[in-house]
DNA sequence: CATGAATGAGGCTTCATTCAT
DNA sequence: TATGAATGAAGCCTCATTCAT
């Protein structure tokens, strides 16, 4: 009897799980340009060739997690912006979900590949990853220009604003990979007093 | 000394000078990992071979490059704590030789170097340069805490307080490469808010 | 034999069918370097591990296609070697034989790999593949040699006239198999004129 | 002082000699696929990395090859196109210089690249090898058409003819590789005979 | 018998580094 | 000092073959 397709199904998605949290791992701790397939194969476990069954290149591979990364993160935007509640409230959610997010495993590594400078040198791909990018930062820009409006939000350009705070969570997520257990994240409130009152 | 020998020396600072920025520019832009001594040199307009006269490796250039990063960046802290004047005074005097540094080409790439997240592989290097980061933010972790006694700086861990600081200073500088002179960088104030009340 | 047996020996067959004629097709218009097992699979509608039950390698395949395509060859030449009838009679039946089988799908494929000249590598296999074709040159130069004896056949040397008659048929199957279904073969009296007065 | 360019360029010809030379003897005997790089730098006694200093790939190195061949090819044909005298003088050329290339090392293996039947897969460039390979043949039927006319050539559709004759001097000169010296070569009588009454 | 996931050797290509001039 | 040709180790990727189901 062939092996019943769920089967096969089954143990494809257990290996593409594999090969996502090793690819995540290294490329988020090294970058794309110094992590090497061999490694990612090890770290998961399989075999090299067996990436390939799956993904057409070390770039398709990247990719594919860049872009659910960035994916995870509208979802959770828009999350906060279905949201009943003030700004503060909804400012305050969005903080915890990223600290949450940087305290477990799999979530800083998806935070980091949002946050890499450096991309896969294929201009079009590139191109539409920092598009990406620009829209958590637009994102916020109106959650503040709201706040604004509400006087729940300090002063100063909006756009300003969500680029530093941004900048300040992808740089402590940085931080955290770097350092490990022994780095403590900064309290809520000292993040939320950035954008609020 | 011969005005023979002076002008090789002239010479010789000349191409050195040449070798220093296309390498700070690139490595900036693409990583350590992705960048190739063949664009370095092309980037410099001279050949290929001459940089293994002046480096002994790509590793070595870049890691020149980042130590004279991180020592401008520290020698930039030592002026600061040598003036005289309150803590919001020396943070504003921080702040503003962090965004003139930005704003130039060589400065932001001083700037990106500094705040690289992949390094050489080479652990016992990576270690020493993570520690020089690490540096900075104790730096500032310092006078955030002689402000919170004078009561100019906000209430918060220094240590958390001085992350977020040097956090959103470098995703701002890694935004402002990214998207080049259409990128407004934030007012001081905006900066200053962080820290100070 | 029992009902049950004799149903699987006709799967096997056709299963042994398709994947033969999959391998002629690709191998044919691609080589043996070229084509892979996973395309002679999908051409043959089976999966990949199906073909291992049946040929213990790609080059097993590929000897088996070749072999049975000189026998086929060779047991065209005696079909024709027992005909009575004049040598041109003979001949005549041999070019008949030839186009009919070019025109047909597996027919040129057939043709194509006996006059394929990159082989397996394996130097033993290659040398008796070639040992073969040289065979099919000796039939046709006994031929002609015989046709030369009545006078119906030109002068010149049979070895060099088989080889260019040969050669002739090979390159025009090549150019059917290339530009298919617009390229019109060759009339017979133009092929006959070759060998015949 | 710096090396002369002119001693460079010397460097560069040499070397790029040596590497079409084994180029195009492998891929003549084995095809492109079944040739590696490899193989083609131990043949022309270089490092395999130099090859790519001067072909991006492979196939390049392949495509260049085949084209200098047809190059080649339709030269020898405007060469006799050029020529005064008779249809059956210049057929007559034509198959003295195919005779004395196929005698020649270099000029059997550019023979033979041009009879290629497997080309790099890469469709448009295939398709431009072989409408290149096409033109050789409606070069000859225009020579055919004409000694039809002048009453020199045979009788029979002139692009049937032109196939025939190119397919015989293909496979000739195939045969010839995988025979080496021992092979002779047809005389030139038995192939002007093809054509000329 | 049939499937296709899994393996890993081997081929293509890149690029840091060396070296003759 | 300056050049860029040359080397070869190492990385990416392919694919023949194996194997559990």
């Amino acid at each position: 009897m062939p092996k019943q397709k769920e089967q096969f199904n089954e143990m494809r998605l257990h290996t593409i799980q594999k090969i996502k949290l090793a690819g995540l791992k290294l490329f988020a701790k090294k970058g794309l340009a110094a992590t090497n397939i061999k490694e990612i194969a090890k770290e998961a476990g399989i075999s090299l060739g067996l990436i390939y069954h799956y993904y057409n290149s070390k770039e398709e591979l990247y990719l594919s997690l860049a872009n659910e990364a960035m994916e995870k993160s509208q979802n959770a935007f828009d999350e906060i912006t279905r949201q009943s509640g003030s700004i503060k409230d909804k400012l305050s959610f969005f903080i915890d979900s990223y600290l949450n997010g940087v305290k477990k495993e799999d979530g800083i590594y998806y935070f980091i590949i949002i946050s890499q400078p450096y991309l896969t040198g294929n201009e079009e791909e590139d191109q539409k990853l920092n598009e990406k990018k620009m829209l958590a930062i637009k994102n916020l820009e109106v959650l503040i220009r709201e706040g604004q409006k509400t006087g729940e939000c300090v002063h100063g350009d909006p756009f300003q604003l969500s680029v530093t705070f941004i900048s300040a969570t992808q740089g402590i997520a940085s931080f955290k990979l770097m350092f490990g257990e022994s780095f403590v994240l900064p309290e809520k409130d000292l993040l939320l007093r950035i954008l609020i009152k």
